[in-house]
DNA sequence: TACACTGCAGAGAGCGCTCTCTCGCACCCG
DNA sequence: CGGGTGCGAGAGAGCGCTCTCTGCAGTGTA
């Protein structure tokens, strides 16, 4: 073992390995050489039984979401977490929570195997973590609507504000029948952003009409297209729309054109995520971006202050930036 | 600890938790009261200690490449991966192997965290893992290229043998003048789908000509448009192409539309990867699907086996299927 | 000169398991 | 009835670290 090598005790490599201050200079450099003479690394299991630190994170993809892979949002948002891993000397552990077995899961993440965890795409019906209580740090992206879990700390983007700023920017236009396409009302993202429309279009003095023009979907393109129809057939005077995907977004789009209606001339629309078709719509799409990578930044950042035990606001938000192309 | 509740000691418990046999069926109930009634979750990290086994599986993607979230072949390859792993004790570990620092992982890996690890998207620059020699068994996705590697363990579909398949459907069809559009030739993918395409066109006795009908891209939907225009200019008499993904293949699609070719009838298209976008296509595109799913649970598999010191062939072939749609 | 104080390194006891070794206890056979 | 056989359970030694506790110099203070 490198302590012989080096001719010191066990505890000084220890020391020196974990850069303890209270070793001498030359005692430290004794130390190194040895180490890497013996190309010695240290074990990482013996040192995690000892230290009760895992040193490991878990990424907590619930299984039925696991097309979340496939989800543009999240590839960057693993980036994120996984860079600010990288300068640390936490390790990743991706668990995909198996539903037939949410027991596997619980017990996995109590096990003492992970030092937090990050939820990445919780619904509702998930109660897997609940039985946790507040035992192991955890994150969540996006704000957790899981009862008992609401007051848990998480990462977010500001819905609400975002598309506030957005329906603002279409009535800075002189749009004064500015409608919205809301999305899916058991997610934060379809509550949200219709409330964010709401409050915009209240603010604006603009009469009771405009506060009704909105329709709703499920996120999907179909759904974004046909609630355009309705829309279109109760408010043909409509001239702004604010959808709250940019899926959805790209239905309207369709069926607005359909309809005979030019884009941005006739109405104006944006959208919401950014998503990578977006500038490849006609005309380019207008959207709120939400910036992925430092989502999942904040998410560890925020899950590392947290296992460190430092004080840190359950809440964090992510600032997101509108951003122009044709359709608005 | 549970041993004092069951009244038998550690070791029992122990043997008990891992299902030894030899044990009293009257103490196995005893003991698996008493951790029912205690709520015990054994210690992970100290049983990787004693047992010198870390029940640990990584993940590797390299950085670069962590893009591969967006690739919807990389999504069904993880569920299969975490399928197979769920039945299991073992855990996914994802490793992002940063670039700038390949000690870190090379660290990582054998520093006995892991029993094993998969390699899901290799280049030939990657070498961080070739100093681990032969120390952790390896599961490549897809044929290793780097040198040093090309022996080890890999899963990968018959790329060839399917290219050919795809190109001598093409020739039933019908069709005599029939050109490729290759993909990079770092790849496995990239060679292995010319070499499949040269055979059938090679054994259908076509000329000389025939066989020069290549041109290359860089499997991104422009580079297929241009290696269309290229191909068509040399040819006028096309009728069929087989390109080498679906990116390519779509980008093709549009250049002979746009150059007044009918698909099917003019020129017959076959793409490869069954890409979610392939049907939406206009025609939908013929493909080649690679069950990327089955991908990842043979991997896992193979992974295990060579863990628990089981025989296991280096190569291990997933069958792929031509999907017939509308383009040939 | 005696004593307290500080800084640094070693000793050694765990961390919570696994696993080998050993022993006890039936049971069977000659 | 004694000793061999075999199975089931306990004892106890690690696994490779960390961390507290202790001891030993060396320095400063009265």
């Amino acid at each position: 073992m490198v302590a012989a090598e080096a001719g010191v005790s066990r505890a000084t490599v220890s020391r020196v390995v974990n850069g303890s201050t209270s070793v001498a200079p030359e005692i430290i450099a004794q130390v190194q050489a040895a180490v890497a003479r013996l190309d010695y690394v240290p074990n990482r299991v013996a040192r995690s039984l000892a230290s009760r630190r895992a040193d490991v994170i878990a990424l907590i993809v619930p299984e039925s979401a696991s097309t979340v892979f496939a989800d543009p949002f999240f590839a960057p948002v693993v980036r994120g977490v996984a860079r600010v891993l990288g300068d640390t000397d936490y390790t990743l552990n991706l668990l995909i929570a198996s539903e037939s077995r949410p027991e596997k899961t619980r017990r996995y993440l109590q096990g003492g195997n992970v030092d937090g965890a990050l939820v990445v795409s919780h619904h509702a019906e998930d109660h897997s973590y609940v039985g946790l209580g507040s035992a192991l740090p955890m994150v969540f992206g996006g704000r957790p609507l899981i009862p008992g879990l609401t007051d848990r700390h998480h990462v977010d983007v500001d819905n609400v504000d975002s598309a506030r700023r957005a329906v603002e920017h279409l009535l800075g236009l002189g749009r004064s029948r500015v409608g919205t396409i809301a999305g899916r009302q058991d997610m934060p993202a379809g509550l949200d952003r219709l409330d964010g429309w709401r409050e915009a279009v209240a603010a604006s003095g603009a009469g009771r009409a405009s506060v009704d023009l909105v329709e709703f979907g499920d996120f999907t393109q179909d759904s974004g297209a046909e609630a355009t129809e309705r829309l279109l057939a109760r408010a043909p005077d409509l001239d702004g729309l604010f959808v709250a995907n940019d899926q959805m977004a790209a239905g309207a789009m369709r069926v607005l054109t359909s309809h005979g209606r030019r884009i941005p001339d006739d109405v104006a629309v944006i959208g919401f995520d950014d998503d990578t078709f977006a500038p490849t719509l006609t005309p380019p799409l207008t959207t709120v971006r939400q910036p992925a990578m430092e989502f999942g930044e904040a998410m560890a950042e925020v899950l590392i202050a947290l296992i460190a035990g430092e004080d840190v606001p359950r809440r964090t938000v992510i600032p997101t930036s509108l951003v122009r192309r044709g359709s608005a």
